[in-house]
DNA sequence: GAGCGGGTGTCGGCTGGCCGACACCTATGT
DNA sequence: ACATAGGTGTCGGCCAGCCGACACCCGCTC
């Protein structure tokens, strides 16, 4: 019953038989990705697609003044390294594990043929792409319209109303919610655009305050409803 | 020969049999929509697709603090109202004739069973989405990265470099290339980030440095290999 | 246990760009 | 001819957030 940890990036496979899902990874290398390890970067030869099978992946992108930031996380069940690689273009992101990850490797040609076989496949893929695209549609409005504060609260909600991960097994108070993936602050900045400084200063603030709270090495949001809250205001 | 007025987001329809076309048009809807009159917007809900047939349609989006942040445009040949309506959510953005325009609007249980039996098509469709997914992407990189005069130059490039539509017929010196999509300075500044002022600001800069040159109502852009120089430092 | 590297908290100075305000200039319709 | 509306140029005040710098803490390896 406890299905939640998927995300709305994730389904590609689901609406797939056992059967052609074998199909599709009869075709696939597994690979290990160590913490830190890269698993493709900007300018490669985009010839593969990606699936996490565990772990977590790091996609970001590096500006031309040599700033890296994320694009987002790839976690188990996920596709990436989808989009150049579909266009016949080289990488203009990189990937890297976050943590000691494994995932499986597509030949572009395979993954390709695989679609055009697997018209259902195709429209969840499509569904997949299309999510990616509302979410950095609305990273980008919240970039030039809100505040850092706003901008990382707005992150610790996403990265815990998912459950990406099953909760820490720390004592929780009712409703309080866990945020297990435990990013950096200089993470953080990296995905909010903002210094690794201010995310800081920022946390405090909000531990300060009691919206927030340390439990060993990442955070509990005690009211996630107040959060939502704060992030919405904005008009009255 | 003079193929260049179509964009990398337009080729929906190019591997298509004009059978198949006709097939797809049968179900179209043919509707005008009136500058600055709304094709949908923000909540609604998102049964149809749209391609442009003639004119430009805005596709924006309202931060909660009521700014608007123009996300993309659509030109002719290109589709849109693509991503919520194939993941079955209401409308997130908001889209408006920039100038009057004329667009087809197609069900979405017609295009979805449209993909499902042309396979090829679905194949472009992913590859266009995912090339606005590398939009959006680098949008957001260079939203955190660079200042606001980088992001304003890159646009003038992005604008002029496809030639979306012919040149203008003013004299032009050799090489100059011309922006004659005519946006307003708000338009810029909405599409960039920043404020109307500072894009003010900025483009009298630019122009007093020769630049940009203003011919009649729009720009051109005497030494364009200057200005794709300009955004490439950073790292040095 | 010394040394080291990566993550953290904090401070002050500086500034790019936001904000509000105002004057001007062209269209457009009446 | 006038009015109204939308686009433009410019100014000064102000502040969120950047930058550089430094001190601390923890876990790691040699």
């Amino acid at each position: 019953m406890e299905e939640s940890w998927k995300t709305a990036h994730a389904d590609l496979l689901a609406a797939l038989s056992s059967q052609e899902m074998a199909g599709l990874f009869r075709c696939a290398r597994r690979r290990c990705v160590a913490r830190g390890a890269p698993v493709f970067e900007a300018g490669d030869d985009a010839g593969e697609i990606f699936i996490v099978s565990s772990g977590c992946i790091k996609l970001y992108q590096l500006s031309p003044g040599g700033k890296e930031i994320i694009l987002w996380f790839a976690f188990p069940g996920e596709i990436f390294g989808v989009a150049e690689s579909m266009r016949g273009v080289p990488r203009e992101i990189s990937a890297a594990g976050k943590i000691a990850s494994e995932i499986l490797a597509i030949d572009r040609k395979d993954f390709v043929e695989f679609l055009r076989s697997h018209p259902e496949a195709a429209l969840r893929a499509i569904g997949i792409l299309s999510a990616r695209i509302r979410t950095l549609g609305s990273s980008l409005v919240e970039l030039s319209a809100d505040d850092v504060e706003t901008r990382l609260v707005r992150l610790l909600l996403r990265f815990s109303a998912g459950s990406l991960r099953p909760p820490c097994s720390a004592s929780r108070r009712p409703g309080e919610v866990c945020m297990n993936l435990d990013l950096t602050r200089t993470d953080m900045a990296s995905l909010v655009g903002a210094t690794r400084q201010t995310v800081t200063t920022m946390l405090v603030r909000l531990q300060r305050d009691g919206i927030v709270r340390a439990v060993g090495r990442h955070l509990h949001l005690p009211e996630p409803a107040r959060l939502t809250l704060m992030c919405d205001r904005g008009v009255g």
